[in-house]
Formats: C-alpha cells, structure tokens, sequence
RNA sequence: GGCCCCAUCGUCUAAUGGUUAGGACACCGGGUUUUCAUCCCGGCAACCGGGGUUCGAAUCCCCGUGGGGUCACCA
C-alpha cells in the first residue's frame, strides 16, 4: 500500500471526547501502517467558539494514547503553518482566484435579509438554498462582506473508502460561503486548500460531513485541483443509541479516562472494536496488531453505541495482561493515601494480589486500603454474611480464639498458612464458608478481599493477629 | 419537509447466496475448599416488515418502516 499521508484536523473548541479521538486514531493507523505521515492541524477559524487551552489539551490527549504525529500545530513541518488562524493570506491568495476565474462573489444581503431567506424555504417546508437568491451584481469583495462559491450544480456519484458509492442529487449543492466577513475561511473552504498543500492523501472524518460532499467535490473542480481519497467514519452514539456522542449528553473528556486509570493500549483496542473488527473472533488487539490488520474497508457503516462496560471489561483485559512490575509503574499515585509510607517491595505483592480484580486504577484504594492501615470495625460484615449470621456470637467467638491461637502459631509462610488452616478446619469440622470467612472478616474487615492465605502472607503476623484481637474484644 | 446515510442478540459484532445464524460484553446459573475477582462449563438472547430474483436469501433488487445526519458568516 502506498504511504498515506492522513490528519487530524480538530477546532479547539473544547476537550477531546472518544467519538472525536477514534478519528484520530484510525487516521493514524492508516499512516503508520503505511509508513506515510500524520499530521496534526488545528482548525481555529471559529475565534468565537474557541476555547482557551483546549488546543493544549487535544494534543495532550493524543500524547497519552500514544498517537504521534510527524508534522503539527506544535513542531511544525514543511507545510506549515499548522494552525489556520497563521494561515489567512493562503486562503485569500485562494479566494482572490475563484474570484478572478468568477468562480466566487460577495454576498450583498445582510444576515437578516438571508434570515429572512431561509425562514421562507422553511415555511414552504423547502430547503433553503442560497444560490436560488444569487445576486446578478454581486459588489466587489472587499473582505468586508461573505464571499461566496458560485457553484455549478450537478449531480454526483463518487466512492467512499467506508461508505461505498455515494450518489447526491445537484439539489445538495449550494453558494456556501468561503471566507466569513471577519477575515477567517470557513471549514468548508479552509479544510481543502490545507489538505491540497498539505499532500495529504486521505481525508477521514465523521458521518456529519457526508451531506456536503457534493459541494467539496463541486469546488475540487473549480480549483482544477485533484481530490483525496475520502473516507467517512460512521458516528459514535450515546448510550441511549439515539444522537451522536456529544459533550452535551455527556461524553466523556478522553482524559477523564486518563485520570480514572485506564490503559491508553485498552482506550484505543476499544475504539477500534466500535466500528471496526478484521473478520475473526479476536477481540483483543494490541496496537501492533491493530496496524498489521486494520484497514478502511472493513470499517462498519453503521454508527455504534458507546458501551462503557465493554471498555472497563477490556481495560481489566489488558490491566492482566500486564507484567507485574511494568502494571506497578502505571499505577502510579493511584495507591490509598494509607500507602504512603509503604515499600515498593510491599506495594508489589499487594498489586500482585489485586492485579486479576483491577478493572482500572481508580480502585486501587477501595480494594488494598486493609493492606496498608487497619479499618474500622465493621459489625456489619459478620452479621450479614450469608454464613456467618446463622452462626451463635458466642460460637464465632470461639472459633477466632482457636484461629488466633493456630495463626500464632504459624510462620506466616503461604505453605504453612494454608496447612493450618487446613487442620484448623478438621479439627473445628467447621466448612471453609464459615472459618474461613470469619478470619478473611477478622484481618481485613473489608467487603471482599484476595484469597486467605495469601492476604494473611503479606498482611503478616503482626497485623493479623492485633486485628483479631481487635475483633475479638467487639463480638 | 427536501436531500443523504444506515438497519443481525440489550450492547459491540461475524456471516460476502447454502451455518442448528458464530463470538465477545452485560445478565443468569454451576464449578475452582470463604468473599470479590480470575479461569472453566452452561443458559438467556438477533437476521425491522412486505414483496420480488433464485433450486436456495441475513446476504441481491424494489417498496415500506425505523433510526441517524444535513439544509450556519460551526466544524
């Protein structure tokens, strides 16, 4: 395959949501596995909408999962500038030849004259084109008014690396505007000249541009300039498998994700199973699989749920799937604040012990605080447990007495533990449900922990023992 | 409303004219000497409807229906 030139083109209008960054990241894909380039442009023509930072932070978002880019807003490259608003003179040198060749003209209607315009389409349950009001004398452009694409409308059929053939009528071609009146091209004008000086040789993005295609295609040829290969990723929707995933129904910042303790390696093995699959049953992809086997073709038409769950469940994948001491370093500053002063030596084996339950780092506190500190008393967890309740106080009293004096006993060795308590449980004949539930509640006092023998191990002797009788004294 | 796109279990999806329509998530059982989790076994559960074409259709065609997108001096 030839090397792709591909980018991502985002307006820093806010943070980068997951619908958004699965663009990013099969763009990159096709460029990495081409051994092309990926290019990171920000769109800022929209000052009004612009949000201080947020180009920051996109690209601090593609840091963490990983995707890297050869040219950009922030290290820029041979074609840059990278950040539009650098870029004006390029698109008015553009401009200045559409007007020359007629191919472009000032709007000379006010915004509510055009207001009034559209309001009539609708009222006749019309849509609105602008080209069915075009002025005979447009002024001169001065930069002061709108300029306009003198389109020629046609119909057109062309191919889409996901879609297929796409047909569209000479209805779905309008005069849309090239340069706003403060100076800024829009999208729909900025996007191709950059593109076309950029090389770029695939422009991928979301279904939302599919309907003004026919216009981009429309101007290609007014430009006499030759068009990319197009490719339109379907949406990603909400939960509720209405809209499209927005930040107003609640998507996600991607780096909330971050902050949460997923895995960027999971983050992006998901994205890439919204929408697209290889044709086997493997879910499970690492990156580098990912740029052996994806391609455009196989990406799904239709659009796909975000289903939260099905992302925890694969991070806890790839959370296993980790060497111990690789999964200790990523945990970071996820530890309990109890852990402060612990030894990494400790710390390891209490992550060993919790590794296969982590489905993402913001649990480490929850399930290791017992490891670190003795929790409060919680009577609530004998006298529930579905064992423990049908059981006498006095009878569990006992029983954690002889466990006491069997645990002193012991080294502390995982062999020993599991020994005595083996015998413990011949000689008590008690079932494991409720010895062994009643020591597992005694020395963590903790809704669920690792199996016995190995909580009491890196607990140790000390502590095991100060917490039964702690336990002790309140049954 | 016009135009455009889409349509398989609740969800993500496989199937490219011939399968008991497969897998995964979630959920529900059972097992692995306690809990939680892992792992294993099992269960639940889908081709939107109607017409064609064909010996044969989830797959091709048409018509419906449903969902989505778009019709901005936003991208």
């Amino acid at each position: 395959m030839k090397p792709a030139r591909t980018r991502f083109a985002p307006s820093p209008t806010g943070y980068m949501h997951v619908g958004g960054v699965r663009t990013a990241l099969f763009a990159w894909l096709l460029a990495r596995q081409t051994g092309g380039q990926f290019i990171l442009r920000l769109e800022d023509t929209d000052k009004a909408r612009e949000v201080v930072g947020s180009g920051q932070h996109i690209i601090d978002s593609l840091h963490w999962l990983g995707l890297d880019w050869d040219e950009g807003v922030d290290i820029g490259g041979p074609y840059g500038p990278y950040l539009q608003s650098k870029r004006l003179p390029t698109y008015k040198a553009w401009a200045e030849k559409l007007v020359a060749a007629g191919r472009a003209y000032a709007d000379p209607y006010t915004p509510e004259e055009v207001q009034a315009f559209r309001e009539q389409a609708q009222a006749a349950k019309q849509p609105f084109l602008y080209r069915n009001h075009r002025p005979e004398h447009p002024p001169v452009w001065d930069g002061s008014r709108p300029l306009r694409f003198k389109s020629d409308p046609k119909a057109y059929t062309w191919h889409d690396a996901v879609m297929g053939e796409l047909h569209a009528g000479p209805e779905a071609i309008d005069d849309f505007i090239l340069m706003k009146s403060d100076g800024y091209p829009t999208y729909n004008f900025a996007h191709i000249v950059d593109d076309l000086l950029m090389h770029c040789t695939h422009i991928i993005r979301a279904q939302e541009f599919i309907s003004s295609v026919p216009n981009y295609l429309n101007l290609y040829e007014a430009l006499e300039i030759e068009r990319p290969v197009l490719a339109t990723l379907p949406h990603i929707l909400g939960p509720d498998g209405k809209k499209k995933l927005s930040k107003r129904d609640g998507a996600k910042d991607l780096l909330d994700y971050a902050h949460e303790g997923f895995l960027p390696e999971a983050m992006i093995n998901f994205l890439a199973s919204m929408g697209w699959n290889d044709g086997t049953e493997q879910e499970i992809f690492s990156v580098a699989e990912l740029l052996q086997t994806f391609s455009l073709e196989r990406v799904q038409k239709a659009g796909a749920r975000f289903d939260e769950q099905r992302l925890i469940w694969m991070n806890g994948y790839h959370i296993r799937e980790l060497p111990l001491d690789e999964l200790y370093t990523k945990v970071g500053s996820f530890w309990p604040p109890e852990a402060k002063n612990a030894t990494d030596e400790y710390k390891k084996q209490v992550l060993a012990l919790v590794q296969e339950r982590l489905k993402y780092f913001a649990e480490l506190p929850a399930l290791t605080a017992f490891f670190f500190a003795d929790l409060p008393l919680n009577p609530k967890l004998w006298q529930t447990n579905k064992q423990l309740k049908k059981v006498e106080q006095h009878e569990l009293n006992a029983l954690l007495e002889q466990a006491k004096i069997t645990l002193a006993a012991s080294d502390f060795s995982n062999e020993d533990l599991t020994k005595r308590l083996n015998n413990l449980l011949e000689q008590t004949s008690q079932k494991p449900g409720v010895l062994f539930s009643l020591i597992r509640i005694a020395t963590t006092q903790a809704p669920a922990s690792p199996g016995l023998a190995d909580t009491l191990q890196v607990l140790g002797k000390d502590t095991a023992l100060r917490r039964i009788d702690a336990m002790l004294a309140a049954l």
